[in-house]
DNA sequence: CAGAATTAAGAAAACGTTTCCAATAAGAGG
DNA sequence: CCTCTTATTGGAAACGTTTTCTTAATTCTG
């Protein structure tokens, strides 16, 4: 490998005269600064970034901690912070860590030795090890999609909320009177927000809560199969149902369809998300969408100011959902 | 940052005895080996993996160059390619270059200089950059899902024309004598061999070419749309279709059902990749499934060998299709 | 019991940078 | 012509490891 010294025997310089050409750091003439370009090009030098940032302190590295990168949702995210985390210069490390508590503290030990400079995980649960893992506390990072129940962690998302309340209201417009609602996990807190605003805004409306029937699930597509099977079990059509999350409504419109209903004309069904898929499902879905470009660059904005020791005013960011409607709503039939 | 160094004086030994503790190489008395831990475990300290790298010409840090992590395929790759990457101990740099040549060029250049071990990447463009720097050359990379023209270059992939075949035979079987195909881009390769799978069986069943229509489309669901479109322009029903992947086949199947035919009764849809919404599209779809995991394992094994300097014998391997049967399949209706 | 062989541990060099500090050369001012 | 700046440059330390080479201490062998 061909190295700085190199380049500066070539040149006939010193090995610093190189650096601070390169870094353009310091004063150097016009003359020198061409010999030593001209020494790295013919030599095609690359700095080692490993031993540049092992001097510096600066690794320029992110790690990039995602429950499945394989759900749209998380790759949808993952394409956008990459995106972000680009433009800032950094690069990303990706850690897939799945459900396995071991591969998480595994991979969180992983990417303190590597330097990292930050971490940004979507969707991290509460017992999650980062909070507790001392050492680790100190490494500064970004919450993405959740909230951490104990302290005031620094984290972007949905307004979760207005997300819930989103779908109500357009329901409610539309003249339903009795609601089903398949969630996500009630132990992440984004499920229990969604709820909320859903709930209250129904019921405010004046419905009575034996017209609203609650299923938790799974964030997945068989979480809405099942989800929608015990509705069934429970609820006879026409109704209207919230899924909090567009695989779940897929995954909930095919139940309804190998027992018969059809959607819209029994069954109006709300996603959220807003996957490129609801365009094309049979029938194309009407979704509360989050904008993901923005989730991801605030994120990005908020972790590089945490790095640079920047005081944050705002640690707490939310960004608004808003409703995409398409064919799988509809006022509900005469009984 | 706590060190090596720290660790040395609160137990009382010399730096390279913590080293040789740490890592089990050399002899190490039990007793000194008890008071490194401890000393270890007191301070919290973790080796800084720049400074092992520098030193140890070993990074275990992979460059994975993806089109778009966002796309449902390179997701799903990804997800795998990280898994076993994980299993062998390395991390991975997550580079998204979409379209842009200039992205890719500086992420190969970033990677070089982050001394990665290797780089993986699925389906790159004959005009990639790779083969052209001439620095870059020398560190081993492994191409999943396509093939470079020039060169040996290695490469694991599906075995695209027993995918093309795949498709012809499931289709024929059911009866058909009239076909369409929705391709990807022609300048890639895995394109050009599925056509010919599809091609060459119809034809050896005596299929002639005016019974065949295809169109080139683009991996998406906009291109599988367009590609209907073109195709119901010329072609009645009923037909056969096969779309190059997933995305195109809902896509096409939206355009269908907007035009009133039905699948299957109308036309038959084949996909390509088995993507999990599949199953719950309507109609559920019939698909050429790729083995993922199979890709993934075997490009990571194979990247490792290059990476260690052993002879491999084969460098391309190419893993085998297989079909899932789903209902948007089905004997061509009587005229 | 002397010398050889073995074991455990330390000192120091090396990996490839950046950066502080010192040194040299050139120009300015008196 | 001598001193004082100023502009460039080189030398060397430092970042945190691993690893080679020594050295000291112990055990074995005849």
């Amino acid at each position: 490998m061909v190295s700085i010294k190199d380049v500066a025997k070539l040149a006939g310089v010193s090995v610093s005269t190189v650096s601070r050409v390169i870094n353009k750091r310091g004063k150097t003439s016009k003359e020198t600064e061409e010999k030593v370009w001209r020494a790295i090009e013919i030599l095609q030098y690359r700095p080692n970034l490993l031993a540049r940032s092992l001097r510096s302190q600066k690794t320029k590295l992110l790690g990039l901690l995602v429950p499945d990168i394989d759900s749209p949702f998380f790759a949808r995210l993952a394409k956008y912070i990459e995106e972000a985390a680009y433009q800032k210069g950094y690069n990303l490390i990706l850690c897939n860590v799945g459900e396995d508590p071991k591969r998480e503290k595994d991979y969180l030990e992983v990417l303190v030795q590597r330097q990292v400079e930050g971490i940004i995980f979507p969707r991290v649960s509460d017992e999650s090890l980062l909070v507790r893992i001392p050492y680790l506390s100190k490494i500064p990072y970004v919450i993405l999609d959740r909230t951490l129940e104990k302290e005031e962690a620094p984290t972007v998302k949905l307004d979760n909320i207005a997300a819930g309340m989103l779908a109500a209201t357009h329901l409610l417009k539309l003249g339903h009177r009795k609601f089903a609602c398949i969630t996500g996990p009630q132990k992440i807190s984004v499920s229990r927000e969604r709820l909320e605003g859903f709930l209250t805004t129904l019921i405010q409306a004046g419905i009575s809560v034996e017209n609203i029937f609650v299923v938790e699930g799974d964030f997945k597509i068989d979480g809405g199969r099942k989800g929608m099977e015990r509705i069934l079990d429970h609820l006879s059509p026409p109704f209207a149902l919230f899924c909090m999350n567009d695989m779940m409504a897929f995954g909930a419109i095919q139940v309804a369809r190998e027992r018969g209903w059809q959607v819209p004309r029994d069954i109006s069904v709300v996603g959220l998300d807003n996957n490129p898929l609801c365009e094309v499902f049979s029938p194309p879905l009407t979704t509360v969408a989050q904008p993901f470009d923005q989730i991801a660059k605030a994120g990005i904005t908020l972790l590089c100011k945490l790095i640079e020791g920047k005081k944050v005013r705002k640690k707490s960011i939310t960004v608004l959902p808003y409703l995409v409607t398409r064919q799988s709503t509809a006022p509900p039939r005469e009984q």
